[in-house]
DNA sequence: CTGTTAGCGCCTTCAA
DNA sequence: TTGAAGGCGCTAACAG
């Protein structure tokens, strides 16, 4: 079933029928009957001969890390849910962290496939960097800000020194710092980098000892870190996790060794994953709006490619702190199980 | 940059390029030609001009209900993994748990744009039953199982068996159930079956106010479900959660009202995510193979598509239970975080 | 082993 | 407002 064939059983052009499913210089007349037919064969249009002859895909490219990430996900989630009110679908490639794989998506998706690009990137090396401000398509970075890219990015460095700061104010003097590699701008420089300005702003000490690097995102990797930090013999009275996997590790790490959370030491993250208000205790996270950010970064690709515009445009997304138990906080009316308050 | 540029550039014909870039019927002569001037020029074919052509996308399509749930998101994280590896790429429906979504999704799919589709199921209406079982093209239902329709799915029966079991293994006389809507057939039907034949095989009574149907699959209802359970006064040793989400609130309610886990309670449940792990107490769980069994469904997939077989496949993917301390045993060895103990 | 050729289905001038 | 016609880039007979 073809356009032809359409066109045949209307009685008029496939010129005709093409307006009609384009632009629409139609009669009103024939309109009723083009579209009769359309409805009685349930024809839809080859989306493959529409892409051949115009060059339009109405497909957008969407590069992951590990999308069984809770925040990946929640990114993916709105760029999908603003995605599908206009007509592109969305391929997915998942790297599985595999930074080769995301310049070989990246080449792929350029040459070919793609109307547009949203790269959620972790470690960006000079390789990643090259090929982004040489693209011919539209592309958005996501979850990190680099120069002279469209990107969308989350306050990581203000996210930071929310949460070292909600330590401060519950009375720790000495805190500690479970961070991530610094080849994660976003998560290893930002975040740390908003820890130290904190402390230094509040005239608080920084302990070289206090300060441990997790050797990846699980939640074994903050229970080894602390661990460390608690062989060290220094004492401290509140932790700053670079994400709540990492915290989930640690406060399971102070259990074992006697230390009750929030009594003894305070802890905060980053992140605000849904098991953060879960937890027990239920962990004091900044939120940085992953889904939100999806949605702003579907939504300005989507707007760069209809309107042609490669205006860079750089757009930092609102975060917020959820006060919870794990600094002394009782929880909020508004979230958890407030049916049982 | 196209494929008659590349041949006049090797000095062959088009149709010798095009056998290079296929079969390959083409003197060794020629092959270095040919490379040399692809690669020289980063000639990449025009998949849309392909497509148009064969009729094969290379595409295949997968609706999920939701991106950002855990067990959704190892799915697919298998199924990618799988179709890296051949020359398929992947078009993400995310529908938001939108019943009419999916079904828009299955026609779109179905008329245009893939080769097969994946279908991760919930609520399966007779609507979707009835395209699914006349679509023209290779379609895998995965998580749940129907006749005529290839599928992947869990053993959600035996995965409740295993985790009742445990909970009379562990010395519950009454035990409770947190259920979700019947509608469902994995996780409501198969689960609650596999409860209900435990008790009875083991000659203990199913008491009516000890069954309790959540409202969803968010940690709240099954604190909410929990609390009708405890306002019907009907006293209980035992709780099997449908879900480990549940669970979490159901734990949650139990400790609000006073009631340790497990000294007082035993609970388990089904799906072994990621904080199963790591909560306290630790939850012991059914594992169902989320990610394998995406990767399952992928292979039989991209087997249908190549192969042409229409045949009809049903694999069951395995369960696994994980006992810890919610049911009173001790960490396993070999997970947690071995290097502190 | 290689080249010529005829479309795949659609959109888009151009002329009417 | 409409129809005729060319061609997007590629593949698969077919003939050599």
């Amino acid at each position: 079933m073809n356009i032809s064939m359409i066109a045949k059983l209307a009685g008029v052009s496939t010129a005709t029928v093409s307006r009609y499913l384009n632009q629409g210089y139609v009669s009103e007349e024939k309109k009723q009957r083009i579209r009769e037919v359309i409805e009685r064969t349930g024809y839809t249009p080859s989306s493959s001969a529409q892409t051949l002859r115009t060059g339009r895909n109405n497909l957008i490219g969407i590069i992951v890390p590990k999308i069984s990430s809770e925040s990946v996900a929640k990114m993916v989630d709105g760029i999908t849910e603003v995605v599908a009110q206009s007509s592109y679908q969305v391929l997915l490639a998942n790297t599985g962290n595999n930074t080769e794989r995301e310049l070989e998506y990246l080449k792929l998706f350029r040459n070919n496939n793609v109307d547009g690009v949203v790269f959620i990137g972790t470690l960006m090396s000079k390789k990643h960097l090259a090929i982004m401000r040489s693209y011919k398509k539209p592309i958005i970075l996501l979850g990190q800000q680099e120069a002279d890219v469209s990107s969308v990015y989350f306050h990581d460095h203000e996210a930071a020194v929310l949460a070292t700061d909600c330590l401060i104010r519950c009375g720790c003097q000495n805190i500690a710092h479970l961070t991530v590699t610094l080849r994660d701008k976003a998560v290893g420089r930002e975040r740390r980098s908003g820890f130290m300005e904190t402390l230094q702003n509040n005239h608080l000490r920084i302990h070289e000892s206090l300060v441990a690097e997790c050797a990846g995102f699980r939640a074994e990797d903050g229970a080894v870190a602390m661990q460390k930090i608690l062989d060290s013999g220094v004492p401290f009275d509140g932790v700053f996790c670079a994400a709540d996997i990492i915290a989930f590790g640690a406060i399971d790490c102070l259990r074992r060794a006697g230390i009750s959370v929030p009594e003894q030491v305070c802890v905060t993250s980053v992140d605000n994953c849904h098991m953060a208000s879960l937890y027990s205790p239920r962990l004091t996270s900044v939120d940085l709006s992953h889904r939100t950010g999806g949605m702003e970064a579907g939504a300005i690709l989507i707007d760069q490619i209809q309107n042609g515009t490669q205006a860079f445009s750089q757009v930092g997304m609102q975060c917020r702190l959820y006060e919870r138990e794990s600094t002394g906080a009782v929880a909020e009316q508004s979230e958890g199980f407030s049916v049982l308050s």
